[in-house]
DNA sequence: ATGTTTGATGTAAAGGTTTACACAGCTGGA
DNA sequence: TCCAGCTGTGTAAACCTTTACATCAAACAT
């Protein structure tokens, strides 16, 4: 009862009196079959319910029309939107879309290369940072696929990425607490190792420079980019008695962890302290104080990506390896002029 | 350079001087085959790189081991976390799990039907609460396959359902709330037609009947779900002077709204109102004051909507129909005694 | 009238598996 | 000695397309 056979285009043939190769043609060429014949053929695929196999056709043209999403955590507050971008822009091009969720773990992120070998999945789209651990250490050196980076580029290597401008939007971040009179300004959330940190920390720095004000590096605090990182070191801050006016943080996840410590005792938002994130995640505005921060056009970005993907795919040369996108400054209730000291 | 032709199950059959049916016997019935062949081919594996075409055993199995996900807005909060526990167990049983994300478009849910009919996804988790449209009117009457819900009961059907027991977590909210000495409970989130709201709505009059409270009618307000559906009933009871000492939400994010007007008018929370929730996303944590609310067991949820899929999928006989899980009261900040008025 | 081009269609191969069936050799029972 | 059953392997069909090549008729040019 599972399978009642669907038909094939030999039925549809069959019906309509003519070969399947004609078929075929009337339905991916249909330039190249007389009208009448057409017609009788697009009557017959109505009659018997006919939808091409995909899998057969896959086979045939070694091409399976699926992009394969490697994302190390699907919960991460910037992923669905830019999924839903990118899901948009695939299924107008008809492509689907597989979601590949690693956690970061080296054996799930070989597990799903094999989507890739085994022809299941013609591209790449990395949430990752980093090219798929298990890459070429198969026998047979596995080629990687036509890849787009996404959210964070791929460290070391040329692989296309589609972003915001970090350096640019965190310099604009900067200036943004500077024109409010700021002066001493922490920056939370240094990091060595990823990109996007280091890039959000050289646009603090050469926002504060083209300013004239001498960084202070005890202001400038490591974090990961959790709450707990950012609310960890607000109170370090404190312990320490070094005390900014405003807080720029990597990301929204990382101010509010800000915002957490700094309610905890008991300053009043943003009379005392100034707290500014990046990303304009979801809940940035609903957080009491709504938080001032930079917007990554999400959406835009899985757009582009897949525009991007596609376009490799498909071998067109592509002219740009890199988009980036501009964010925006979105003033909430986080962020005030500097109080007299 | 894109295809470099990758290793057949022919040429491996050829390294290791078996045919191609032998090879394909050890890779799937390992023990139909001579330990010593079976050696040889597994080193003529190893040797080659070999993957199996994934394409060419779906054509010829009529089977791809892809799920594919229905859902009307991947940006929903409750959605994240269960595609977690849906992906996991899927990758563990080695299926690939699709997207569809069709923002309610019945345009977008016929063409993602066609993954189905076209061979591209065995099975389908439904998120949207309703049976795909475009379902049986190509002629053909295209079966559906095996499908589970999710997140919300699909109505008037009998597709499994998966998740928690809405009925019996709102009783439990309610009950929490009239523990606090609260009588006049509002319950914010009504509808008559998304089957979610129903059962909260019922658990909310069972708790009250149950302890001989009469419902004031009043206090029941529509609500679609949303955030401004939230604040605008409780500011629209508000105008009609008719208040209640709790509001019950039919979920998270509509308690966000209240909050959010609440404090508008500048009450003190909970000291003067208590708000509580359901659900239990991400921010419920971070609102201020911090969100009392049920929990859902997001990631057990697709897990075990996942596994009954799957074992639907095997023709298992199924026996549960419907797995109705547990919702935790979590006890936070919003909630408090009744204050006397 | 002949040769050439064009347009529409058909034939058959190829794509890479799985698996029913056949076969060969061997074991063990009668 | 013969037969039955078992084990391990091979042959070939089937899964459903796309597409190179062949064919044929009609139109056109010479």
């Amino acid at each position: 009862m599972q399978h009642q056979k669907l038909a094939t285009i030999e039925d549809v043939a069959a019906i309509a009196g003519v070969s399947i190769a004609t078929v075929s043609r009337a339905i991916n060429e249909p330039t190249k079959v007389a009208d009448e014949t057409r017609r009788r053929v697009t009557e017959a695929i109505a009659q018997t319910g006919y939808t091409t196999n995909a899998m057969a056709r896959s086979l045939r043209m070694r091409r399976s029309n699926m992009i394969l999403i490697l994302a190390p955590d699907v919960g991460d507050p910037n992923f669905s939107n830019i999924l839903v971008g990118l899901e948009t822009e695939a299924s107008k091009r008809s492509y689907g879309v597989l979601i590949g969720n690693t956690q970061n773990d080296p054996a799930r992120e070989a597990d799903y290369l094999r989507f890739i070998s085994s022809n299941r999945a013609d591209g790449l789209i990395l949430f990752t940072g980093h090219l798929p651990y298990g890459y070429g250490n198969d026998a047979g050196e596995s080629r990687l696929p036509p890849m787009v980076a996404v959210n964070e580029p791929v460290s070391n290597s040329d692989v296309p990425f589609v972003g915001v401008d970090n350096f640019e939007g965190s310099r604009i971040a900067a200036e943004h607490l500077i024109s409010q009179g700021h002066r001493r300004i922490a920056f939370i959330g240094r990091s060595t190792s990823k990109a996007v940190n280091i890039l959000r920390e050289k646009g603090y720095r050469a926002a504060l420079e083209g300013h004239g004000i001498t960084i202070d590096p005890r202001l400038i605090s490591d974090g990961d980019g959790t709450t707990e990182s950012g609310r960890a070191a607000t109170e370090h801050m404190f312990v320490r008695d070094v005390l900014p006016t405003a807080f720029l943080c990597v990301n929204d996840v990382t101010a509010l962890g800000v915002i957490i410590a700094l309610t905890a005792r008991r300053y009043e938002l943003p009379r005392q302290f100034s707290v500014m994130g990046f990303d304009d995640i979801t809940f940035a505005s609903f957080v009491s104080p709504s938080l001032t921060t930079m917007k990554q056009p999400r959406l835009k970005i899985g757009e582009e990506a897949m525009d991007l993907l596609l376009a490799l795919l498909e071998g067109k040369s592509v002219a740009r390896k890199q988009v980036l996108l501009r964010s925006e400054l979105i003033v909430r209730n986080s962020v005030g002029q500097v109080s007299r000291s």
